[in-house]
DNA sequence: GTCTATAGAAAGATAGAC
DNA sequence: GTCTATCTTTCTATAGAC
């Protein structure tokens, strides 16, 4: 019941209706669950919407229809449109954030930058729609993200850069710019996500095969090791 | 006089009225210049406005504003919204296509990537509003530019693939998969003109300046051939 | 070529019956 | 919680005087 990724007009409409003739409308029982139902459904369809138009380009008629509610049911949940998007954000970034974690799993620089890149691809994969809201945020000027990005970006990127530094003095990762690095990494893992369409485009196929979205994950991997010369610590030669 | 480039409101309309007390209508000599001049300055509002919002999230109330123009006068150069977005479609690509010419420059792999980097980077900082109105049109699903995609950006990229191929065929560049890298390098340096707003938030200044964007450059350049395994062949080795 | 006025559709949001 | 009807504003595009 509770996987809500149903972005499809007609199948949202099929679920709508399936409680629809349940006429008592106060099952206490069932009250706060058909909120929470109906905004995740809400969410998932406005994200594909912002996705595709942005934020201006949206409108909450077709994040309605998309759900298979009146208009009116969207403003009943979220009061303006600004709200809704709002929250599509903060998902975004809740998984963004998760990703990030990876890159601390371990003090090896092949492991820690390998990780985080393999994190990232899945991410574009799974959820390229989110990725999408996001790129389209910041293309438009980040003005609705300022916040997230210097209270929780910001202080993320700033202990990243401080560890790769270590990585550099010791010998690990070769003498890059850390930023520089970093940005390679979003911008060439989110590429998979945001420019979907181009790729599609250019391979003449449908869709990229999970095998074949493998392989460029694994060879986005090695190319990105290789960019920054991460190399395994010897066990041994740490003197510090 | 022709530089068209001013895309704030003030200075167009400055521009404007310099000509509008020229009251005979009918100067033959510039008529054509007229409109010459007009189109190009509503393509540059056009490109900032699609940049910032998309081809649905803008109005053409916006741009014509920012061109100091009345709304009827846009419509009387350019038929139709989508009409004026396919010129500034179109005027991008061309500045992508003259940038592409940069990777037969040389037969060197290390100079031919690294010069076909360093003009992407270079048309980042040049022309960041026509990158985001690219990215803008892919991530909403390209449906304008199936065309360019198709008939232009394909072939080329093809024929890249080729030569690539036998590059490491040569052995002067590692065995890549061709469209990863091509893909990386897009990515890498497109990202300093489509997410410039997360850069700015994150380095804390208002703009990169034109020293630190040539470092970047610099280190962008490195990195990818570093990740591609690019060296210079040996003049002798050669036995074909 | 320029510009005011406006048609006709679609936008965000709300009222109020159920 | 749901949904029809509607308010107000803004949208694309055009008419028609100058």
């Amino acid at each position: 019941m509770r996987d809500d990724d149903t972005t499809t007009p007609a199948a949202n409409l099929a679920m709508r209706q399936a409680g629809a003739d349940a006429d008592a409308a106060h099952k206490p029982r069932r009250k706060a669950s058909i909120r929470a139902s109906n905004e995740t459904h809400l969410l998932a369809c406005a994200e594909a919407v912002f996705a595709e138009r942005g934020f201006e380009g949206a409108s909450t008629a077709q994040i309605a229809e998309r759900a298979g509610l009146p208009k009116a049911n969207l403003h009943y949940y979220f009061p303006t449109k600004l709200a809704l998007y709002w929250r599509v954000l903060d998902d975004v970034f809740e998984e963004w954030n998760a990703a990030a974690d990876t890159f601390d799993a371990s003090d090896d620089p092949v492991e820690a930058i390998g990780g985080y890149v393999r994190a990232k691809m899945a991410l574009s994969r799974r959820r390229p729609l989110g990725s999408k809201v996001w790129a389209n945020e910041i293309i438009s000027g980040a003005t609705h993200m300022q916040d997230i990005l210097l209270k929780r970006v910001k202080p993320w990127m700033e202990s990243r850069v401080t560890l790769i530094e270590r990585w550099i003095a010791e010998g690990v990762l070769a003498p890059v710019e850390p930023r520089t690095l970093l940005y390679m990494i979003w911008a060439t893992t989110q590429h998979y996500a945001d420019f979907e369409a181009q790729i599609r485009a250019l391979s003449g196929k449908r869709a990229l095969s999970a095998a074949s979205f493998d392989a460029t994950t694994d060879e986005v991997v090695r190319m990105i090791l290789r960019a920054s010369g991460a190399r395994s610590p010897d066990s041994r030669d740490r003197s510090a």
